[in-house]
DNA sequence: TCCAGAAATGAGAATGACTATTGGTTTCAG
DNA sequence: CTGAAACCAATAGTCATTCTCATTTCTGGA
């Protein structure tokens, strides 16, 4: 199946992947690896069919059932938005915390990162909250909502 | 249809609503007051079943097709969690500047607000952000995902 | 007040992203 | 090599949401 890789997985991430996957009872199959490459060479979250688009390859069923592993093994992310596909990313302790920019006209969302400062005094903010309301924390989301410069 | 109201809409919101719907050349009609009545009641952010339940009257055909409006107009806005069903709740400028407690368990959605100096340092680290990527931005929105104290 | 056109409503059908099932193939331990 | 477990592709559901259309309710002028 595997002939031309859209992007390199180093070997230190693959052995990541493959523990991961493992701790779900699941292996690290082709399929699996050519739905990580495409969102390693995507670069930004990306739907169903721009995952078909990047990989032919891929067939539809496969990759939806398998970003649902990869997803539960905690290897890839789901993010929902306004629009009408779900988009997905390589899970932040693969890669490194960050937010997204949301366009609310072609629904494309990419990455940024906060300062340091500043995520530091969020984080501080966010904690006093969780404090008060008796909610366990599992992650903070940032969005921006707005026109990215394409649309404009 | 009327008879019994789940909340009481003050005059001043009546006309902000109003107002709102006559800029999209809406009516703030019996079933759509039904419908803010229900969210005002609710307190926090509703799924269309918890709306419907809330006020068996509506048919569910024009609840989402009145909250799309709604939501056009500037009334409602629309969250979308990894749960199945969108939740609405009043706009903010109807209410003031928030931020949710999604529980990954239950679902359930929940409002909090951030000190005053925690959200002014956001703000700040934001607009940076916007103006280094030449992105236009409507709003921001942060979301605290975790366990609820019903949940644990 | 009455009427005509416009807009809103409600019941049900249609849509489409996503999920489950099926049946055949590949992989891997022994 | 062999057989069970896991995989894949195709296809048939599922279900939240949206659309259709006949009916009802507004609205503003006569």
């Amino acid at each position: 199946m595997k002939t031309e890789p859209l992007a390199t997985i180093d070997t230190e991430l693959d052995e990541q992947i493959t523990d991961l996957l493992r701790q779900s009872d699941q292996r690290f199959t082709k399929g699996r690896r050519a739905l990580v490459e495409a969102l390693l060479a995507g670069g930004q979250p990306m739907t169903i069919p721009q995952v078909l688009e990047a990989d032919t390859r891929l067939a539809q069923s496969s990759a939806y059932r398998n970003l649902v592993v990869l997803e539960a093994a905690g290897v890839v992310t789901r993010i929902v938005t306004n629009d009408d596909f779900a988009r997905y990313e390589l899970a932040e302790h693969l890669t490194h915390h960050h937010h997204h920019l949301i366009c609310s006209s072609c629904g494309d969302v990419t990455d940024f990162a906060l300062d340091d400062q500043a995520e530091a005094g969020l984080d501080k903010a966010l904690h006093k909250i969780a404090a008060a309301t008796g909610f366990t924390v599992e992650a903070h989301r940032l969005d921006l909502v707005g026109v990215c410069s394409d649309c404009d």
